[in-house]
DNA sequence: CATATAGTTGCAGTGGACGCAACATTGACT
DNA sequence: AGTCAATGTTGCGTCCACTGCAACTATATG
């Protein structure tokens, strides 16, 4: 929030002093639960010692994240609703399917930063990463959390679309597997240390869907732990109808 | 709890008295469960009423569920294994997505044969369905479920096809694509209550996936509390390479 | 400086989940 | 039958996530 000048919004604005404090806490408990998390796992860090270490009350944890799971996602509770205009708005004429790569792309990336801005070197979180595909709570904690990005993203897509949720089901069937496809293939960035560029990862996999998941179909990662080689190799042959 | 005999299958599996008390006070908790919540709602009903409502101590309820959401979703706690060594195995030679489609839609049909086997009409556990689509806490806690699912899929998948789940996401993408359609059309049926054939449904969707669903996919359910007619209006006409 | 506003903290309480040690039931063996 | 080993059930104590409430404190405003 600090480090690097976000490039979306609300960057620049110092406020008041009040504003600046709270969003020096918030980071201040994420970023402690993050270090503690990665040191011990997840299951082994309580919320005291979490606020602990970011010398605030245990209850005070709960005035900045509704939940434990929600300090390792939440950057913004505004995210998804966001998500929701964008993809209801942006592109317009555009089919839905690539309304969905673009606006998706970009979230990612915005996802991204975010962990950045958390500082440190990338090493640190790709190994936080690395712990987090490993605890099947945590697995479990990042569904639940996708799962409310899915459903914005449905609003949006069934606005889009002049369709009823409750009688068509196409918009929330593309939302299911839209989210599904973003969930791996951040999973997999992750896992890969962050090598291989996100936007570009993303949208290789929705033109993998985008073409039915052809057999041949691949999204490999180099070697050992990449450091600039990146393989990416999607299939940039068959064009699909728009 | 015995209102009406159960029609499917655990049929003519007398086993030891033993094994029979097991499957009875499990069916009993869920029963009792699913009751309270579709009266009270999720939030509103804690581990010690079920455990009351069924007749055993709030203790017992945890021998039977690691968590007060597993009851509503865990079936059987070896389904994802059998899941997973299902798409390694079953039709050897076909594509990726076919066995998705065939083993996935057979995944469906029996979670809905189990939920029929609570008994009752299909009246009362479309309510709870219903309930359960509007309370975000269990639409996170579906999710939660569903990702373990998923991780048995990604497996399978890997392992048949030979691939490292480390360097090539294409296994891990397919699956929680697979696993999202999954999720919405199951949600779509239960909404729908029951009305439409479920395996259809599956497939249409799949055909929909596989397509890289088409501007003019359109999964419809009838006008209001459908009886009888079904829509499902998929598309059989383009054929996908396999 | 006084006052309103908003953030922080402590406290007490609820409820989910677990480990452990009795107690009860079932099944097997002689 | 009668005894014993498994296995299931229950109660108890404990930990921890999470919440509402009521001080208390720091910022903002007049």
């Amino acid at each position: 929030m600090s480090t690097a000048p976000v490039t979306t919004a609300a960057s620049a604005t110092p406020a008041s002093l009040r504003e600046r404090k709270k969003l020096a806490t918030r980071l201040g408990i994420r970023r402690a639960a993050l270090d503690l998390i990665a040191e011990r796992g997840y299951s082994h860090v309580t919320v005291e010692d979490i606020a602990a270490a970011a010398d605030v009350a245990p209850r005070t944890f709960f005035n900045y994240f509704p939940s434990k799971e929600a300090v390792l996602f939440g950057g913004g509770p505004d995210r998804a609703e966001e998500l929701r205009a964008r993809l209801v708005h942006d592109l317009p004429g555009s089919a839905a399917l690539e309304v969905l790569r673009v606006v998706l792309a970009e979230y990612a990336s915005s996802v991204a930063e975010s962990l950045a801005a958390l500082g440190g070197e990338p090493t640190r979180w790709v190994r936080q990463m690395k712990a987090a595909h490993a605890d099947p709570q945590l697995r479990a904690a990042q569904a639940a959390h996708m799962a409310q990005v899915e459903a914005g993203i449905a609003a949006g897509l069934a606005e889009r679309l002049g369709a009823d949720p409750g009688r068509d089901a196409y918009p929330t069937l593309l939302a299911s597997a839209a989210t599904g496809v973003l969930r791996a293939t951040m999973s997999f960035w992750a896992a890969s240390g962050g090598a291989v560029p996100l936007d570009r990862l993303v949208s290789a996999a929705y033109q993998a869907m985008a073409d039915g998941f052809p057999e041949d179909c691949a999204l490999r990662s180099p070697e050992h732990e990449p450091a600039s080689r990146q393989a990416v190799s999607a299939h940039d042959r068959k064009d699909h109808s728009t």
